[in-house]
DNA sequence: GTGAAAGCGCTAACAG
DNA sequence: CTGTTAGCGCTTTCAC
């Protein structure tokens, strides 16, 4: 597996390693039959350019970074998907680097240059860059959340949950439990967003979400599960509960379930994401796409690095509540 | 975010670049004063060497390269999660790509070289390759599948069928439905092996798996739900179903509660995975570790990379029968 | 349309 | 312990 390197090629096709560099890579200035030979030689010699050489000469790295907060999770998993997606058809790498504890995730957000060094552009998926300055040779974006300095692609985390709350408070209640991400999440809005949202719907009808229903589940099914136990030991438990995600959503369904209640009729539960399970399981959501966030964000970086320039760019992905049958009148 | 070079470095340190090189890569052979010196003044200027020049000096990229056939399951996040933990312990990048359509994978998996100019090592999952010849300056492994040119770790697919069908058999049942994987398998013998798992238990007790009882549900939820749906309209419809994967089977699950049966008391279900969200919905399920078998794998990886040599390893991942409530007695 | 030559930024002997 | 000196393989002016 010793590299053929573009001067036995050129040496092959009897020419100058100059015109080799442009026949393969498509360039003008080449004669058809020029072309065709060296080609051809490249074939028989099954020649690959080195791509470390040839960044290095050409002076950029052809490698986006994305930094994901955990990789092990629906979101991430359906995010990367569409980001890989349209780097692969521009013919660029997709390094994923995973910033699991928060220390790792202070360095990134603060410094994201850091990973400069190791790629053209960066991807931060629900992170975003707090003292870092935009740099036009730098393209970075951010995907899940909301950035002024960046290009940023998001939902509207607020209306979210404004539809999952207008949806409960529209079958008539009014004690609706919150089951939330992390506490210690810092780094992103999203749970702050959403239950703004849900605060929103409940005003409407002169409710207001109560301090102790309000609960956290991490953002995982055993999570969720836990959370509606707590839930269920209240004094007063609500009537309908709202959950931030779809994991925790169907933990909570089989708390309830366990604790011999029957969902909807002794309680509404909603998610949040749509990941295919939901549709499945018959629980009313609030779908998401972020696959679509990714490829998105993914062509922003793509445009940037093809030398757009201009303010950032903002774009968003739609949300939509799917009714099916983990919710119903009280 | 003009790049600052080791020569500038070196020229404010007071020091060759050979000595920056060396101090800031943690080598030997430097002393304390100068290493400190150099670092300063490697801080100061914000220095970060170039990737690409490193590994084109260097002979390597300190790059390993994952192609999987889909990211955004559940089996691949995990997996991925623990490839990633451990290279990223060794320094090293991971890069994934995606060889979503079988041409690609014809093309891996015949040609795995293709990727070698890319990275220093591959990790292949539920790929293996076929023609390609070991090459000890090119190290792969194998994760999910067997290999007997490569270094691979996988599970006993044969035993995790064998146990699921065992339970089944020992509740007393003998009309077992399959929903197994992709017809399309060509390239991962897992559908295969744990069938034989299942046909073994089966026979031991003097039963066969009926051709008609075998439907495929493309390791979906939805897939599972709609092979259950088939299952469940053939004349004599099974008593337990054998879900090749969690998703599968919790979409089964649907199916039949949405026939108006009860689990388990009309029909019992067992998955095979374990993953999260499995233990909150009660599914009796093979349990496997698919991150532990990315980081064995990874970690097989780096012993190559460090020079070990000699004949393919082999590892094994664990798997066990974890009851919960969707399997009973007939 | 093609070739010669000068690097890209860094690492790795080899001296000292 | 530190500096010198070749390249790594490719791209890219600039001549021809």
């Amino acid at each position: 597996m010793r590299r053929v390197t573009i001067d036995e090629v050129a040496e092959r096709a009897g020419v100058s390693v100059a015109t080799v560099s442009r026949a393969v890579r498509g360039l003008p200035n080449v004669s058809p039959a020029t072309r065709k030979r060296v080609l051809q030689a490249a074939g028989e010699l099954k020649y690959r350019p080195d791509p470390n050489a040839s960044r290095l000469a050409a002076g950029k790295s052809g490698v986006v970074i994305m930094a994901v907060p955990t990789i092990s999770s629906w979101y991430t998993a359906q995010a990367m998907a569409g980001v890989e997606a349209v780097l692969q058809g521009a013919g660029i790498e997709l390094s994923v680097t995973l910033l699991s504890d928060s220390s790792s995730r202070d360095r990134v957000v603060s410094e994201p240059g850091l990973l400069a060094s190791r790629a053209d552009a960066l991807v931060l998926l629900d992170l975003v860059p707090t003292t870092f300055e935009p740099d036009s040779r730098f393209p970075v974006v951010v995907v899940g959340d909301h950035s002024d300095a960046f290009d940023s692609v998001s939902i509207d985390n607020v209306h979210g949950g404004r539809i999952a709350g207008e949806h409960l408070v529209g079958l008539g209640h009014s004690r609706v439990g919150l089951i939330a991400g992390a506490e210690e999440d810092k780094f992103t809005a999203v749970t702050m967003l959403r239950t703004r949202g849900l605060e929103e719907a409940l005003a409407g009808v002169g409710v207001s979400l109560e301090e102790n229903a309000v609960v956290f589940g991490h953002y995982s099914g055993l999570g969720g599960y836990e959370a509606m136990n707590e839930l269920l030991a209240r004094p007063n438990p609500p009537t309908a509960v709202f959950a931030l995600s779809d994991d925790m959503a169907l933990g909570a369904i089989r708390a309830a379930t366990e604790a011999g209640m029957s969902i909807p009729h002794d309680v509404s539960i909603v998610g949040f994401d749509d990941h295919e399970l939901s549709f499945v399981l018959g629980l009313t959501t609030v779908a998401q796409d972020p696959a679509g966030l990714g490829a998105a964000g993914a062509q922003m970086l793509l445009d940037r690095l093809e030398g757009h320039s201009g303010a950032p760019r903002e774009a968003h992905g739609e949300v939509r509540l799917i009714e099916r049958s983990s919710t119903a009148r009280i």
